[in-house]
DNA sequence: AACACGTGGTG
DNA sequence: TCACCAAGTGT
């Protein structure tokens, strides 16, 4: 399960751990001097104020999360308070955070910790991970931020800055692979409080110095040990990205038809929604997937509105 | 494995 | 301008 790794005696040559030298003291240091102060890295926050930050997080930038976050859990203290209302409610909360099933998932998630963990966020990953929107990553991030567990914490944060300090390339690979996850795992402190202490640093770096683009490598407490950065930082190699279009989308028609039931008060008639978009086929089967969704409820006489059931 | 899934900021 | 990017998950 977990990688045996040794910080008492002499690692073996062949251990990643030794690529680069000690890569855990310099980021944590820099961590505990640079991290910014989010509300949810407060211990006020809890564990349940790290899932619903990690929920919020799960694409969308830090900076945009921020004020939603803090009326939802002035709103919703505890999951429990979240259980009890309709996942419409959720869903209208979420403004315009994107991907607006992530609220209908945290609703969910918060209906079985309700019922199924007396009301208190799980701790262990196994339980997590079973919660709906709770993947791999979110079940890590949970285990390791609020309750300081040994997880590997693997985001598209982290994701660089191992490709880059210890692969010697500049993006990982679209998608994160077996090796990604082996290299993770090798890296892992053995003390449970310096791997939690790691995941969360390593990911701040990522944040702010390793970025994607225009990474500021002189504010780099490992720069010296960089593989990518040794190499001459050479450009990527390989496949480019899939763009993600969106114009013209059925999300975009998904977003204008879910924007216009998040401000209205009362149901709304099939033909307001009309007007959001020319295209007829188009607009029906973006309403009719946010229905199958479960994010609109459909009312008789064509009507439409949030799920309050 | 490849895609669908929102939204807004940035160079 | 427009393509890329932002703490992923589910199918």
């Amino acid at each position: 399960m977990t990688a045996p790794t040794h910080t008492t005696s002499a690692p073996t040559p062949t251990t990643p751990v030794t690529v680069g030298g000690d890569l855990h003291g310099p980021v944590i240091d820099w961590f505990d001097a640079h991290a910014r102060d989010l509300p949810w890295r407060r211990p006020e926050a809890g564990p349940w104020g790290v899932m619903v930050s990690e929920f919020m997080l799960q694409q969308t930038p830090v900076n945009r999360v921020l004020p939603v976050y803090e009326q939802w859990l002035a709103r919703w203290p505890r999951p429990a308070d979240l259980a009890k209302e309709a996942p419409g409610e959720a869903v209208r909360a979420w403004g315009r955070l994107g991907y607006p099933r992530r609220a209908l998932r945290l609703h969910g998630a918060a209906v079985a910790i309700t019922e199924r963990h007396g009301g208190d966020v799980p701790t262990e990953h196994p339980q997590l991970l079973a919660l709906p929107g709770i993947g791999e990553y979110t079940a890590a991030a949970v285990a390791s931020f609020a309750y300081g567990q040994r997880h590997a914490v693997l985001d598209t944060n982290v994701r660089r800055v191992l490709a880059r300090a210890v692969t010697g390339t500049q993006y990982p690979p679209n998608a994160t692979t077996a090796a990604e996850r082996r290299l993770a795992r090798a890296l892992l402190p053995e003390d449970e409080r310096t791997a939690s202490r790691w995941a969360a640093a390593s990911m701040e770096l990522g944040a702010l110095v390793c970025t994607a683009k225009n990474e500021t490598c002189h504010r780099c407490p490992i720069t010296a040990q960089c593989a990518w950065r040794l190499a001459g930082k050479p450009a990527h190699e390989g496949p480019a990205r899939r763009g993600q279009t969106y114009a013209g989308t059925d999300r975009q028609v998904r977003g204008k038809l879910l924007a216009v039931l998040r401000d209205a008060v009362a149901p709304v008639p099939q033909a307001v929604l009309d007007r959001v978009w020319d295209e007829p086929v188009q607009r029906a089967r973006a309403l009719d997937g946010l229905v199958s969704d479960g994010l609109v409820e459909p009312l008789p006489g064509g009507l439409y509105r949030l799920p309050m059931t």
